[in-house]
RNA sequence: GCCCUCAUCGUCUAGUCUGGCCUAGGACACGGGCCUUUCAAGCCCGCGACAGGGGUUCGAAUCCCCUUGAGGGCACCA
């Protein structure tokens, strides 16, 4: 196992909610630290004041609790490396990017954005290559000091070396190798004083005793500029791993936080989403790790504890992946029949609340629940769906057409007649339970010659008011003796009122 | 346009580094069956892939080259 101290961060900018994709590269940033029982950090990267949201860090530091990815050191933990925002260390940047400038690895640029953009379009319509035309990188000194004379605002560029490759080391692709000719002056300091991603990153890893980066493939391109950086500044790079990019489900395109629907299927882009959907925490968890990386090829289901063992870089994919949604649905379900019963409860009753118009403490307090939440348990994906199925005991009057109480292959008097043995034979009951509802209906059937079917689908409808619903003795005893025979009782009226209007 | 990356069932993946154990394994989805009072769940079976072409080798999914395809990047955003 790896000796050194393993430090490792993740680095979202506060501008909006957490991306299922930065939660995965959050996900395996804490693996590996958890893993090597090394350090997780949590830096906020907000150097950008036009994008700046200020809510998003709390939903960023919600959604990143909701997954149980607790860092060691970055907001309201605090630690020994800090500050952990950005915008709170303003000084280290201008330092070094000062330095930069006087040991010649990097120059004030004076152009403005309007000259950029003039730049920009004449090469778009030239069909040169986009980038910045080093301008300012040749000013002779008398320009320079009439530029500063008139108090123009500047940002601050890497001189780029003009010729030779820079090659970086990339923990799961191997070495990558950049002409430097492709690489352009980009900025390091923006004329308001903030910091770039590209200096920011670098100086912070560096401060932060960063060990490894691991961060979305998207930024392979920016690597040997990030290690032309490290070179100038005389510091050891962190090890690089990039990760692979998830894809939109069509496996077209990066996911996107604008597009949220491929044809019918829904696309759930934020980690909020997931939850709001119904989706649990730990199958969410369970579902990111699968997706670039396997705990053996073979098991699909596995806990944090499971994983962290397991983890390891070298096992992380380089191909891109679609999001394998049914497949999240599949594992919510797995997860949702594993959880014992006042865990799926409570998980379910502020879904239940919302769908069924009660409060939670209604719902919490109401005796009937937890044979309620056994009969959803085995027949739902999502805690979203357990609604819909147990709505049958929430309702004061059932809608449904007195012809669904007609059983397959019997007449209305025949069905009417078989209700009405099933209500004398429950009412005799001594004691209302499943079990005694099962067996005295049962012996109904085989006495009556019956098929079962057609006996309880009777029920059923009368008793539920559906076509689909939970195991009828089950929704029996939940109901309660009273409900059910009042509802019973109504069944047979109304087939009663059926058989007198269609006499055959 | 330029640079970079990637390429196994529809999808997520194992196998690729260290060629032979691969007539390519698992999972989701899909189709069928069993069970069954409906719906589920569960169990069983099935369908289904090494992008194409050249090499290297006794032997290639695995190594090399080319082609094709897909994706990412090219901001005073991260």
């Amino acid at each position: 196992m790896n000796q050194e101290n393993v430090r490792v961060r993740f680095a979202p900018s506060p501008t909006g909610f957490l991306h299922i994709g930065g939660a995965r590269t959050a996900l395996f940033n804490w693996l590996f630290a958890r893993h090597h029982g090394g350090t997780f950090i949590l830096r906020i990267e907000d150097t950008d004041r036009k994008r700046y949201v200020p809510e998003a860090l709390d939903y960023l530091l919600d959604s990143l609790r909701w997954l149980s990815l607790d860092w060691d050191e970055g907001p309201e933990v605090g630690g020994d490396y800090g500050p952990y925002f950005q915008s709170e260390r303003l000084e280290l940047y201008h330092k070094w990017a000062n330095w930069l400038v006087e040991n010649n690895y990097a120059y004030r640029c004076y152009c403005t954005p309007a000259e950029l953009a003039a730049m920009r379009e004449e090469q778009r319509r030239r069909g040169l290559p986009p980038g910045y035309n080093r301008h300012c990188r040749y000013l002779t000194p008398a320009e320079r000091a009439a530029k500063e004379a008139e108090g123009r605002s500047y940002v601050i560029r890497a001189k780029m070396p003009l010729e030779g490759s820079t090659t970086v080391y990339d923990l799961i692709r191997g070495e990558i190798t950049f002409d430097n000719k492709t690489l352009d002056d980009f900025v390091l300091l923006k004329s308001d004083g903030y910091p770039t991603y590209h200096l920011a990153n670098v100086i912070d890893d560096h401060f932060m005793g960063i060990t490894h980066i691991m961060r979305a493939s998207e930024w392979i391109s920016s690597a040997p500029r990030h290690a032309l950086l490290y070179r100038a500044f005389g510091w050891e790079m962190p090890k690089l791993a990039h990760l692979p990019l998830i894809l939109n489900p069509s496996g077209k395109g990066k996911l996107s936080k604008r597009k949220k629907q491929a044809g019918n299927e829904e696309i759930l882009v934020n980690v909020q989403e997931y939850r709001d959907a119904g989706f649990l925490p730990d199958a969410v968890f369970n579902f990111l790790a699968n997706i670039g990386w396997s705990y053996d090829g073979q098991t699909e289901i596995f806990t944090r504890e499971q994983a962290i063992a397991r983890f390891d870089i070298k096992d992380i994919n380089s191909t891109a992946a679609a999001l394998p949604f049914s497949k999240m649905e599949w594992l919510n379900g797995m997860y949702i029949r594993e959880m014992d019963l006042p865990s799926l409860t409570a998980a379910l009753l502020p879904f239940l609340a919302k769908s069924l118009g009660r409060s939670e403490e209604t719902l919490a307090g109401d005796e009937r629940l937890p044979q309620l939440v056994k009969l959803v348990q085995e027949r739902i994906k999502r805690l979203t769906d357990a609604a819909d199925i147990i709505r049958f005991a929430y309702v004061d009057h059932l809608a449904y057409e007195a012809k669904n109480l007609v059983a397959k292959k019997l007449t209305p008097a025949a069905s009417l007649a078989a209700l009405q043995e099933a209500i004398r034979r429950i009412e005799a009951l001594p004691a209302f339970t499943e079990e005694a509802l099962e067996m005295t209906l049962r012996d109904q059937v085989a006495a009556s010659g019956l098929k079962a079917g057609q006996l309880f689908n009777i029920l059923r409808w009368a008793v539920t008011g559906q076509k689909v619903a939970p195991p009828l003795f089950g929704s029996m005893a939940a109901l309660g003796r009273e409900t059910t025979l009042r509802r019973l009782h109504e069944a047979a009226q109304r087939l009663a009122d059926l058989v007198a209007a269609v006499p055959s």
